[in-house]
DNA sequence: TAAATTAAAGGTTATTTTTACCTTTAATAC
DNA sequence: GTATTAAAGGTAAAAATAACCTTTAATTTA
């Protein structure tokens, strides 16, 4: 390939994720203390370098596959932090990444095995370099999105109940919502599937589980938007 | 500073902007057509690469003034688009941006001047690179974000009549509004101010032009959400 | 084994919001 | 001075939301 802008400068490129989970209680995401200078040993997001080789989105599934063992996970840039000192070794602009991931699907061994850690999001520790502001803003998103499109369905398993979902949503809303009128909205909106099958042992009734069915959303959200919570 | 990671490789950053304005009918972009090759001559966006000493913020801004003079423009990164070979001349990834601006505050000597030209959202030319795809997803997003923030009042002049402010929110969402309605709508948000002069020579009776005034706009905000459209 | 307990699931009603119009008003044009 | 036009304000039906109540299906306990 010729070299058509060799008088323009080059930079360093991160990619950071910030990973969600929802372990049927509470939003956790993923940190891991850093094993390089600078800030050795303090709690960071998953990142690495852009490769030559490679686009954005690869380079943010080559790292949740690194440390989940997940290979088709929910991911999305949002933000690009590129202050000139934001990275107190060299200049590196980084490209921050949202995931949500199942968590029982991930690869515990290997989460572990690095050393990483699922963390509570009211219970986030001092983060390295503009990784707490990369959080905030990650937040943020998915609390707006998540009213418009249908993400939460990304970190429940496939089976969900209705209670579950609901608590997920309270989550990430950081809010009560009554039960019945959840139900009503969620129902309303045709896109879970109702197996004949129960919950057990949760509670004593048990709540029927459900499918989220990406096909019939789809439709709707082609047929114009749908989905609100 | 250190070279703490010398041994990752280098990337080239393009700053690109999809400059949105109105011009009391129609939704429009500024294009130019490119300056050098590859694709010399064919239509683009306004962009330029990411220098050494500046954010990406500082250099979309940088973009935006050299092109209409206008120093504190509204302005924001949407999307990094990365793709190994998305530029024929060389590997460059592409840093979004889209910004409002209003038209008649901009330098149009200096438009001119650089040969770029306002063209209607439904007769943008083919564009170069992805650029075509740039301007779909801003499109996309200034409709989406224009339901929840007051995004509108930067495409309009400081005094705005409400019959523009709706003709602007119907170029945007490409949809007939009731008239009575959206000023309905508008009004109960309590972020106009009403000012005591009329618009002559639209229409027979003349319509009062408004501000918007940030600082309620800001107050409602922070006291949880409240701008809807 | 029957009664108590609990959460799921469905139902009801009042309130609020939205939508579709209709009426009045203030200016200009004829 | 009357007709015309779009602005601005008003109204009523319909839809959506929110609050709360009842029934149901299971488990636990007596």
């Amino acid at each position: 390939m010729a070299n058509f802008y060799s008088e323009e400068p080059k930079h360093l490129l991160a990619v950071d994720c910030v990973i969600f989970g929802f372990d049927r209680e509470q939003l956790k995401l993923l940190l891991v203390k850093r094993v390089r200078p600078p800030e050795k040993d303090q709690w960071s997001l998953m990142g690495d370098f852009l490769q030559d080789n490679e686009n954005l989105e690869f380079a943010a599934q080559r790292i949740l596959t690194k440390w989940t063992g997940l290979e088709h996970v929910f991911l999305e840039q949002f933000h690009n932090f590129s202050d000139i000192n934001r990275d107190p070794g060299e200049r590196v602009l980084s490209v921050a990444f949202y995931a949500l991931i199942k968590i029982e699907d991930s690869d515990k061994e290997l989460t572990k095995r690095y050393g990483a850690e699922w963390i509570d999001i009211d219970k986030i520790p001092k983060l390295i370099f503009d990784h707490a502001q990369m959080v905030e803003m990650a937040l943020e998103i998915i609390k707006h999105k998540s009213r418009f499109e249908p993400l939460g369905f990304e970190l429940l398993p496939e089976k969900f109940t209705i209670p579950q979902l609901q608590k997920l949503y309270e989550a990430i809303f950081q809010q009560k919502l009554d039960s019945a009128n959840f139900r009503k909205k969620i129902l309303s909106m045709k896109v879970l599937k109702k197996l004949n099958e129960k919950e057990k042992g949760v509670s004593k009734r048990g709540a029927f589980y459900f499918q989220f069915d990406q096909g019939k959303y789809k439709k709707l959200h082609e047929s114009g938007l749908l989905f609100e919570i």
